[in-house]
Formats: C-alpha cells, sequence, structure tokens
DNA sequence: TCGCAACAGTTAGAGACTGTAACTCTTACG
DNA sequence: CGTAAGAGTTACAGTCTCTAACTGTTGCGA
C-alpha cells in the first residue's frame, strides 16, 4: 500500500488525524454536525486550540473527510455483500441483500449515514466526488438489472438513463464495467430507482419518523425493494 | 379567526414576529440552516441582540416554528392540489398529481424542504407534532388507495399497517377520516409507501445529487409513483 | 556531524454568535 | 392616573472559528 508508512513524522501525523477523525465522530453520535467543535477535541486529544489546523485546513474540511470516509465505509460495506454471495444467486435476491447492507449500515450509524445522506452542513459544498463515491455504492446494484425488462411505468427512466450514458463516456464505462452491453439503460435505471428506495426508506427511517408505528425500517425497504424486482420482471 | 387582530400590542408582536421569521427564512434560503444567525436578523430588522429574546424563547425555538411553518405550507399545497382535482379523477391520476404538487413546493422552496426532511438541527428534536403534521401531507394521498389491491410484495407492509391503526386509536381514526371502513391497512401502507418514495425522490433532487445526469426529477418520481400504482393495482 | 528548513506546537487575540442579567422607558388598562 | 406588564437597552459571560506571531523540535542533506 501507497502511504501507510513513511517517513516516522507522516506517521504520526497520520495517527494524529487518524485520533482527530475518531473523537469527531463521537462528537458527531452525540450531538449531530452541529456538535463537533475543533476546540474540544483540541481538549480532548490534549492540544490546544489551533494546533488542530496543522491537521486540517478548517472545520469544514474536517467534516468532508469524514463524509468521505462514510461513503467509502458504505461502499465497502456493500461491495462485502455482494461478495458474499453465492455465485447463483438470483438478481432478486442479489437486490434485497445489497439493499438490507445498505440499511445495516445506515441503521448501524445513523449520525454517519445522515451526514451522506442530509444537506451536507453550511451552504452546498457538494464535494466533486460525491459522485464517484455515490458510483462505488451503487455499482454492485447494476447486475441486478442486467437482464430485467421495465416495466412501463419506469421505462421513460430507463430512456433518460440511455441518453445519459451516451452522452457522459465516464458513466458509460462505469457501467460497462459491471453489466453487458446493451443493457445500459435497464441496469442504470435500476440503480438509479434502487437509490431512491433506498434513500427513502432509510431516510425516513434513520431520521427517526417512524416513531408512533410498530417499528419496520426493514419491512418498508423489502416491500419497496421487491416491488422494484417486479417492476423490472427480476427472477 | 382567532388571535388574529387581539390588543394592539399583540398585534404588534405578531407582525415583528412574522419580521423575524421573513428574514430567518431570507437567510435560510442563502446559506441553510447554519447561516441562521439571531443577532444578524436583530440588525437587519432594527433591534439590538437580545431584544429578539422577546420574541423567540431561543434560536432553536425560531427554527422549530419555521419548521411547523414549513409543514402547514406544504400540507396546505396538497389539500389544494387534492382540491383541484375534478371529481372523477381516477387513484392513479390523483396520485401522480398529489405527488406533482408535493414535488413542485419542494423544488419552489429547496431550502424549506431540507428543513423539513433533513436532520432537524442539532440533535433529534423531533418536535412531538411532526407526526401530526406528517398526516397533514399525508391525508388526501389515502384515498387513492381505498380500492387498492396490494401486491404480495407490500402485503407484509399492510399487514404491519393494520396493525398500527388497531394499536393507535388517533391513526385509526385519521384513517378513517378520508377512507371507508375496512381498508385501513392497504391506505395505510399506501401513505407511507408514497412518502418513502417522495422523500426518496425529491430528497436526492432537492439535495442536488442529480448534477451530472440529465436531469430528470420530475420523470423519476413519476415513475416511482407510477410503479405504485402498478403495486396496488390502481386504475 | 552539524546546520537549517520544515514541522509541531504555543499564546494572544479578533470577530461572530448564543444566551443571561440588570436596568430603563412606554403603554395599556383597571 | 398609577402601576404592572411588556419592549427595549447595554453589559457581559461563554463558546466557537480562524489568524498572527512566535518558539521549540526533528530529521535530512551537505
Amino acid at each position: 500500500m501507497t502511504g501507510t508508512a513513511r517517513s516516522p513524522r507522516a506517521r504520526y501525523r497520520e495517527q494524529t488525524r487518524a485520533e482527530i477523525k475518531e473523537i469527531a465522530l463521537r462528537q458527531l453520535a452525540e450531538g449531530g454536525t452541529a456538535a463537533v467543535a475543533l476546540t474540544r477535541i483540541a481538549k480532548e486529544v490534549g492540544l490546544s486550540g489551533p494546533a488542530l489546523y496543522r491537521y486540517f485546513d478548517s472545520r469544514d474540511a474536517l467534516l468532508t473527510d469524514l463524509i468521505r470516509d462514510a461513503y467509502a465505509d458504505l461502499a465497502a460495506a456493500v461491495g462485502r455483500a455482494a461478495d458474499a454471495l453465492v455465485p447463483d444467486t438470483g438478481p432478486r435476491a442479489r437486490l434485497q441483500a445489497l439493499a438490507a447492507a445498505v440499511r445495516a449500515w445506515a441503521v448501524a450509524e445513523p449520525h454517519r449515514y445522515l451526514l451522506i445522506q442530509g444537506t451536507p452542513v453550511p451552504g452546498y459544498t457538494a464535494p466533486p466526488d460525491t459522485l464517484d463515491s455515490a458510483r462505488g455504492v451503487l455499482g454492485p446494484f447494476l447486475p441486478a438489472f442486467a437482464d430485467g425488462r421495465p416495466s412501463a411505468a419506469v421505462r421513460p427512466v430507463a430512456a433518460q438513463m440511455t441518453g445519459w450514458a451516451e452522452r457522459d463516456a465516464a458513466v458509460a464505462e462505469w457501467v460497462r464495467r459491471h453489466v453487458p452491453a446493451g443493457a445500459e439503460g435497464a441496469a442504470l435505471a435500476g440503480a438509479v430507482l434502487a437509490w431512491s428506495h433506498l434513500h427513502g426508506a432509510i431516510g425516513l427511517e434513520v431520521s427517526g419518523q417512524f416513531e408512533g408505528m410498530g417499528h419496520e425500517g426493514a419491512t418498508l425497504l423489502a416491500a419497496q425493494i421487491d416491488s422494484l424486482a417486479d417492476t423490472f420482471g427480476l427472477a
């Protein structure tokens, strides 16, 4: 690996950065984004205030790093779930497994999920690599739709997605890494729809809007994913 | 109406509160929740700092008020859309119209939508009347599912919803106001699923995650709602 | 081996913000 | 018309981000 162990100084630096992030995550879990305060982190790590600016350009930079980490972590979780599937898993079961993996990650670390999905923090500091990160999460979903036959309801989406893949070479290349040629539109549409379903069901659950009702979460998401599989005629 | 004009003092008070909220909304639109600052509001309204605490107990109280207003506004928009439907509108068309109304409101005022759907602000200060507010938005969706036949995919959700309605009298009463008896489970399931679909598609669009792709938003939501109508066998 | 540049850390402080305390002026109303 | 409630004020304590200017340390090349 690159960057793991260079000079002793660089190693120490990485270690301190990691410690800062760890404390920031704890604060995030305890009080949301607003509770992440550099001064308090500094106190906890035994440094005095401005020293943290040696490690992060600003509070926003720290949060951005946290966001990137969360995306990577989620993508890894999804990837692990995909790898754990037995080879002859049907597309429907694959979909359910991947969706469950996303939800499990989100429920286990709600604050980190909210960090990803909520409005970033200040204005719209959408980092440019957000799209790539989303691709990392969504990639394993693509193959499930390779043999899908989109119903009339979602065919307009598939058409738009085909157009997108034709215009954007990077996207086309990404899709082609997961899916045989010819199925780009359907696969993309399926992935985006899956994303939207995940965002809806998990977002509601994680922001605690399912308090009164006998908590389902898993049931709701499973139902939506099952419907999605129906919509694409998956086996 | 009650509370419109009482004493001259009370009237002035209401006026000032309204002015404060107006400025707060502008700040919200310009820089997100973090940009709403009492001191700057005070400066703009011509008062000096702590005077605002005569009108709002705290910054959070102000934001909570903004959230309540946003919910009420959205519910009103949905209600208006429902009232505008011609009497013999089919359930599928009704669903599409209501969903489009929600999306239109959200796209017109993204910051207010994010205020509603995102993590409130600090921790989880979920106001107790959030559920009622959500009901106000969701109520008009219920009748669309009165004659619905949930598919196997969503039947587990309907079952859970039936159980919920049996346990929670307030919910049961609310549902019964919109839907004939016997259809509670299906109607509730449809409404919650619709909510989740809306949350997913609109949330992604409003947080700007659809940048690269040929912007759809409306297409995606329409497709999801159409699928939902399929799932419930709506005409 | 030594010198110095890059690095890690410090204190001091400016500026924005939330919220409290103590006080004064004004006005509605009994 | 006297007074209590309300609207507003200044002063201030405390938290936070971030900059400036300075000091101590370390590792690396000459």
